[in-house]
DNA sequence: TATAAAAGTGGAACCGTTACCACTTTTGTA
DNA sequence: TACAAAAGTGGTAACGGTTCCACTTTTATA
């Protein structure tokens, strides 16, 4: 259990001044002979020397890493987003602290804490919905904030990254319109989210849009944890005047609700017609395979650390900037002409 | 933008040193007068001090902090894991490093390299198979290894904590065999995996046990990496004679090697029979829903961040230790009694 | 009551970098 | 040829903790 080389030995081992190794090391720091330059990446190569990140971190103040606070990475959709972040961090030379919230604030607000202690760079998100004050004591201390998929109103000049929520709201609505439906119901995310309220919003548009009555009971905001989802599902299904299409538009419910859809035996799309946000691996092996509102998940990892790793950079406007991708609308076999009513 | 208080403000403000605000933040670092600590603590609350990672990470050599190294978190076996792990550390007040590996060596050399400058105290990770190198200087340099699922046989000294791999392909065999099957196919991890081995040999026993010939053309040994287990099934169906069973033991294939199976269209389980290591969300939903070993990943997490925080911690025994945990066989509905031949 | 041991406290070196400044050597220009 | 500017180099103070050691006060023991 050797101890590894510090930039002091690769300076005595050069015969150079550690200014000169930091100068190498940090390109662009300073100015360095070519030759010396040379003299000292061999020696760096010989010592196998490498500088460590504490140090680094400790005096400059923050160091290359970031972290990336997701719910619960047993949604493959935060599993790809962790996925996709990770590796586009790499490219770029910065770690990925991950913590999960469990959708619970208080644990969230705990992570925020360790963040701060860590000093990381910045931060990528899907925020639970509370901890404003959080939030914002990580904006004052300088630590850049960037939300994916979700964002909290009450939090002002954060990054905000995500699909077009409305449009996809209604291009999803427009479709069921087109096959007949007239009774489509909704689950959502809170309506404390912006993103909750876009999708609604996308909805309601698209009703009224071509005369169909909003009817609230048909719109449901359910919060991200537990099966919400599900309830809502069984709840929409036991109304006396039934849907005849769903659109599960809470990325974080759509498992627990395709799973109690398929449990209570709904004919799918005879009975129902459903539509998910979210093109997730098994939603083509089901049956029938889910049409779905694919978000790029690849887009929204690579804006979100572009954002992050350009503002700890330093050169980017200080601005905040909400960067919108486009979701494809892919049909698959879960909808279907309305059937006739049941019972 | 103001900046965060430091241990000096504290030490200031509350009229002690710097040691002795040390000692009240590392309980039991030392003696301090209970009406000192009290003073001090309150000190701490009001100022809302918090230590800085990486200073004490510097001064101590050694921080908080693990790596966790897995191929790709878009399966959901890994991403399970990841979550798991996340938060076992959490609650030990553990940050973890996330890296992913995508299955290629060269990635995963790099990682290892950057978790080295990290100094981190430990790394848990399902290793792609090759740079014995990298993780035996990882050692070297003190960091505790946990291999976890898989692990390599080149490497000793090595904590690994996995499912009973033999015991979990020789009930699975049985399983396929009681139901009259005979031509039972296996798709497992590389040879130069010990868990790849290790389940190819449960499967062996299990057919030798009741007298079945082994046929080695039914035995695949798949990297990790890409189509690998697809390709494998496509060739086994291929085959002059058939099997009418197949168990997919390497997880990291199960995805990609269903989803071939499905675009098939081979009939399960009339035609072909399956079983797969580990249970995934999705299994319940296809159609049919599939049987499976089911991995308690929760125990698997447990035991890997018990093993390397233990080690940081300083007090387990220098040995290496091997943790292997029971796997649940459960039956759904992608077996049957083998039907007539085909064709 | 003398005296050794334990408890409590403070000072300062150290961990491995970076960054600023001072200094010497080139290089370019009038 | 003289002299200013630029290039190259080295010294050293931070950065914010921990830890060892020395010192002063208690407390316990003979």
């Amino acid at each position: 259990m050797k101890k590894a080389p510090t930039i002091r030995d690769v300076a005595a081992a050069a015969n150079v001044s550690v200014s000169v190794v930091s100068r190498v090391i940090n390109e662009g720091s300073g100015p360095v002979a070519p030759a010396t330059r040379e003299k000292v990446v061999a020696t760096i190569a010989e010592l196998n020397f490498r500088p460590r990140a504490a140090a680094r971190e400790l005096s400059q103040g923050q160091g290359l890493t970031i972290g990336l606070v997701l719910a619960d990475l047993t949604n493959p959709f935060f599993a790809s987003l962790a996925d996709r972040v990770v590796w586009e961090a790499r490219g770029r030379g910065v770690q990925v602290v991950l913590m999960t919230t469990q959708e619970d604030s208080h644990v969230e607000a705990q992570s925020l804490a360790t963040l701060l202690d860590r000093s990381v760079g910045g931060v990528i998100a899907t925020p639970t919905g509370g901890n404003v004050d959080q939030w914002k004591r990580l904006q004052d201390v300088g630590v850049d904030v960037v939300f994916v998929d979700r964002s909290i109103s009450e939090l002002e000049n954060v990054d905000v990254v995500s699909i077009q929520n409305n449009d996809s709201a209604a291009t999803a609505t427009e479709h069921l319109l087109d096959l007949g439906h007239t009774r489509i119901a909704l689950i959502s995310g809170p309506s404390s989210t912006s993103t909750g309220r876009a999708r609604v919003d996308g909805y309601r548009s698209a009703l009224e849009r071509v005369g169909v009555q909003v009817d609230p009971d048909l719109i449901r905001g359910v919060p991200f944890r537990g099966d919400a989802g599900a309830d809502a599902a069984t709840a929409l299904l036991a109304l006396p005047d039934r849907p005849t299409a769903l659109v599960v538009a809470n990325t974080a419910q759509v498992q627990s609700t395709v799973r109690r859809l398929f449990q209570t035996g709904v004919r799918i799309p005879d009975e129902l017609s459903i539509i998910v946000f979210d093109d997730n691996p098994w939603t083509q092996l089901v049956t029938p395979p889910l049409s779905v509102v694919r978000q790029p998940i690849d887009l929204l990892a690579r804006h979100s650390v572009d954002l992050v790793v350009g503002r700890m950079g330093g050169k980017l406007p200080r601005q905040a900037r909400t960067v919108e991708v486009q979701a494809e609308f892919v049909s698959r076999g879960s909808c279907s002409a309305p059937g006739r009513v049941l019972g």
